[in-house]
RNA sequence: GCCCUGGUAGUAUAGUCAGGCCCAGUAUGCUCGGCUGUCACCCGAGCGAUCCCGGGUUCGAAUCCCGGCCAGGGCGCCA
């Protein structure tokens, strides 16, 4: 491939002979001069052409055609921007097809269904690419901080032989001779991984075959995952809560422009959460006159007035009713119908949620025949906490969702690159 | 799975309620021509739509009715 300045540099090397390359976003031919805005990555550039025979190669220009050019960049009182691209020579390296299937710079606004099905535009355009710049610095930033502090990053199976824990549809799929599942969380090998390694964490894509056709769910996301050793629920609270403050502050830090494009503003949530009971929370809740009862799950709207009632950005429910959580979260001694679970609300949505696991066989299967499932079917599951298996706990954040509360969109859709939901399995 | 709204050139929309003035208007895109530095350039001409699919009502359907598919929103389920 040939040498080449990213234009974003470029703009500041001036008066010096490089080559450029990225997409012509538009062209502006006029009587005696041609100006060709070039897009690459890192930004854009006008290429001013006075010469005739490269003008008339830009008279063939299309948007979206790939092309190289070389030249110096100059400082310029003409152009808005200070600075313009002069070329010594302009290279096509492959035509983009005319038209375009929707308009990546006008002033038209494409629907999310057609810039979707046209994914790998779609990333071309500011708003699309400022979304996933944020989610990536997300990631980093998550990674950055758990291996900072000594965990270890660790692949839990995606394929699996039965349900890790209830509630949600599995997609099945054929195993050779056998039946096999896509993996809706893995829960029971971050813990697996836990009681070796002490303190885990993975990123991982996990699947629901249920048939939601909401704003805020897919059929297949990404987790974010820890699980630690020697932890209960209020410890793992603590990591969550500064981890996210973390990931925050640290778009806050790299992502202005980014930010900005989105017109969104980042309000950092202070530390530490506030901790709300569940009991507390239906207090409130019913002392405002909504109709819920102890034992009962808040509605989407009810979410949404808890948040305003407790009035933080970020804050945590914890102690839930034993009927609400799964079987492996560890039941309060002194009232066993209260378990050490706790669900993280971001900017009134439900980011994350976390318990302290059972780490006692014969309670685990206690509490499997309380939930009505029966214990001979998760021996494996039992099993591995027989042979000295410390107390630990771990949540899980799913990145979409982060993602979107942290750009600002509506639809969960916006915040993963490829989304499979009910109806698209394409591109 | 339920409720509401929608589906018209590449894209985004008007027209649909009150069927015929619509072989479908506008913007943007695309093609061509003009324009002395533009910057959402500007100006002019042209191209592009079996009006989502199937059935029905009617002399006549983009428009009304039924079914399907798809999209957006609200809920349920779920995380």
């Amino acid at each position: 491939m040939f040498e080449r300045t990213q234009i974003g540099k470029a703009r500041e090397s001036l008066d010096e002979s490089l080559t450029i390359a990225g997409w012509v976003k538009r062209t502006r031919v006029l009587r005696n001069i041609s100006f060709v805005i070039l897009r690459d990555v890192s930004g854009e550039i006008q290429v001013t052409v006075k010469d005739d025979e490269m003008r008339k190669a830009v008279e063939d220009l299309g948007r979206e055609d790939v092309i190289k050019v070389t030249g110096r960049t100059v400082s310029s009182e003409v152009a808005n921007t200070g600075v313009e691209f002069i070329p010594d020579s302009i290279e096509v390296v492959n035509k983009a097809k005319q038209p375009l299937p929707f308009d990546l710079f006008g002033q038209v606004k494409t629907e999310l269904d057609t810039r979707l099905n046209y994914r790998f535009m779609d990333f071309r355009t500011e708003h699309t690419s400022s979304i996933f710049k944020i989610q990536n610095v997300l990631l980093t930033a998550f990674r950055g901080f758990l291996t900072d502090r000594g965990y270890m990053e660790f692949q839990p199976p995606c394929v699996i032989a039965s349900a890790s824990e209830g509630g949600a549809d599995l997609f099945m799929l054929p195993y050779f001779e056998k039946q096999a599942y896509l993996a809706q969380s893995p829960q029971l090998y971050k813990q697996m991984c836990a009681i070796s390694f002490e303190k885990v964490y993975t990123i991982t894509p996990i699947w629901r075959a249920e048939k939601f056709n909401t704003p805020t769910h897919l059929n297949e996301v990404r987790q974010m995952d820890i699980e630690q050793a020697f932890a209960d629920d209020e410890t793992v609270m603590k990591v969550l809560e500064e981890i996210l403050v973390h990931m925050l502050v640290t778009v806050k830090e790299k992502c202005p422009n980014e930010l900005e494009i989105l017109g969104r503003e980042i309000v950092v949530p202070e530390l530490p959460f506030r901790h709300v009971t569940y009991t507390e929370s239906i207090e409130m809740l019913q002392d405002a006159g909504e109709e819920i009862a102890w034992g009962d799950d808040f509605s989407k709207p009810q979410e949404r007035k808890l948040t305003e009632l407790v009035g933080k950005e970020a804050f945590f429910i914890k102690d839930w009713p034993s009927v609400q959580k799964a079987f492996y979260a560890m039941p309060y001694e002194e009232n066993p119908d209260v378990v050490h679970a706790f669900d993280c609300i971001y900017s009134g949505i439900e980011i994350s949620s976390g318990t302290m696991r059972i780490h006692l066989p014969e309670l685990l299967r206690e509490q499997l025949r309380k939930k009505g499932l029966n214990p001979d079917n998760f021996t494996h599951y039992i099993e591995s906490f027989a042979y000295g298996a410390p107390p630990h706990a771990g949540w899980s954040i799913g990145l979409e969702r982060l993602t979107m509360t942290v750009t600002g969109m509506t639809n969960i859709r916006e915040c993963s690159m490829f989304p499979r939901d009910r109806d698209r399995l394409v591109p």
